[in-house]
DNA sequence: CATGGCATGTAATGAGTTACATGATTAC
DNA sequence: GTAATCATGTAACTCATTACATGCCATG
C-alpha cells in the first residue's frame, strides 16, 4: 500500500490475460509490453509473493516441475487494486533514457563520418524493431477472442508510430549531415 | 573504469560547455537533455567528486558562495576518456517507460471513457511538451556561435519528431475509440 | 544422452530519487 | 526584510539488473 509500484500492478494485470506463472508473465513481457516496459525474474518472483502475502494473489501449488510450478490467480482483492490503480491518473509522460542521443548530443568531439555512422546503425536497429512490431501486431490481429485485443493493438501502434518517426529522423538527419560535411 | 556508467560521461561533456558547476550542470540538463536524459544533484556532485578523484577533471573552489563554490575544469585525460566513450558503439535503442501505455493495455479493465480521458490528457501533456521543444530549438538557433549548436538541434528535433508522431496517435486512437464506443 | 526450453529462486550490486540540511547572494 | 535563486552536499531508500544456483521435461 505504500509506494505506488506500477511493475507490480503490471504484474498483477498479466495474471488477467490467462499467463499464470511467473515465466508465463516474463514471456508474455518480453513479447508484448517489452517496448515500453521491461521486468527481469528478479522482481517477479518476490513480487508474486509479496502479492500472495498481501492476499491480491492465491498460489496454487504443483508438483510438476523441478521446486514444484506454482500457478497464481488474482482475487477480488486483486481485481479491486487493479482497478484502483487504473483509476488514476498518473500518466506522466514516458521516460526515455537514450545513450545513442547522449553521444550524438557530444558530437563535435568526434568526426562527422563517425556520428554519420552512429546514426545509421540506429537507423537499422529502428528498422529492425519495426519489423518485429508489424509481425507481432499481425499475431494479435488473429487473436479475435480477447476483449484485451484493441489495447494491446493500440499501445503497439504508439510504438509503431514513434519508431516510424525515429527512421524518418534518420533519414533526414543523414541528409542534413551529409550536406554539413561539404561545407567543411 | 569499471562500469561504463553513462550519466558519468554525461557530465563530463557537459564541462566542456562553459558550465563548470554542479549547479549549471543541473541547469543545462533540465533544459537541453531532459527529454532523453536526467540528472540529479543526488548524483552529479558524487560523481563530480569521483571525476576530481580519477583526474578526469580539476577543482577550483572559490569562498564565493557557502560552502565554497567549485569550478571544474576537464583535463586532457577527461577529453581522452570522453573521446573513448563516444567511439564506443553502445547504441542500444532508447528505454522507455510509460505508465501512460502501461495502463492503457489493461483499458479493459476500465471504461471506455475512462480511456478516453487518459488519452486527451496525454495528447495535452505532448502538446505542452511540443511548444517547449520549440521554444528550445529557437534559443538553440540564436546561439551561432557554438560548434554544439548542429549536434544539440539533432537531438533535440529527435525530441520533437517523436512527439508528433505521438499526438498523431492520440488522434487516431481518438477517432477509433469513439468509434468503438458507438458499437457497444 | 545432451541440448534447449520450462520453471523457480536468491544475493550482490548498481542506478537513481527524495528528503533533508545548510548557507550566500540577488532582486523586489 | 523576505523571497527566489544560486550553490553544495549526504543518507536513506526504491527500483532494477546481473549473476548465480537448481532441476525437470521433451526432442532429436
Amino acid at each position: 500500500m505504500t509506494a505506488r509500484k506500477d511493475t507490480t500492478y503490471a504484474i498483477l494485470g498479466l495474471l488477467t490475460t490467462g499467463h499464470q506463472t511467473g515465466y508465463a508473465i516474463k514471456q508474455l513481457m518480453d513479447q508484448s509490453l517489452n517496448h515500453f516496459w521491461k521486468i527481469s525474474y528478479g522482481q517477479i518472483y518476490p513480487i508474486l509473493k509479496q502479492l500472495a502475502a498481501n492476499g491480491l494473489v492465491t498460489v496454487e501449488e504443483t508438483t510438476e516441475a523441478g521446486r514444484g510450478k506454482k500457478i497464481y490467480h488474482i482475487t477480488e482483492k486483486g481485481k479491486a487494486a487493479l482497478r484502483h490503480w487504473l483509476s488514476e491518473p498518473a500518466c506522466d509522460l514516458p521516460t526515455v533514457k537514450s545513450d545513442f542521443l547522449l553521444k550524438l548530443f557530444f558530437g563535435k568531439h568526434e568526426s562527422i563520418s563517425a556520428t554519420i555512422t552512429k546514426i545509421r546503425q540506429h537507423e537499422k536497429a529502428l528498422q529492425k524493431r519495426y519489423q518485429t512490431y508489424r509481425s507481432i501486431e499481425i499475431s494479435i490481429q488473429n487473436d479475435h477472442a480477447s476483449e484485451d485485443q484493441i489495447y494491446w493493438q493500440m499501445t503497439l501502434e504508439y510504438g509503431i508510430y514513434e519508431t516510424k518517426a525515429a527512421i524518418k529522423w534518420c533519414k533526414d538527419m543523414l541528409e542534413k549531415l551529409e550536406e554539413f560535411k561539404k561545407e567543411a
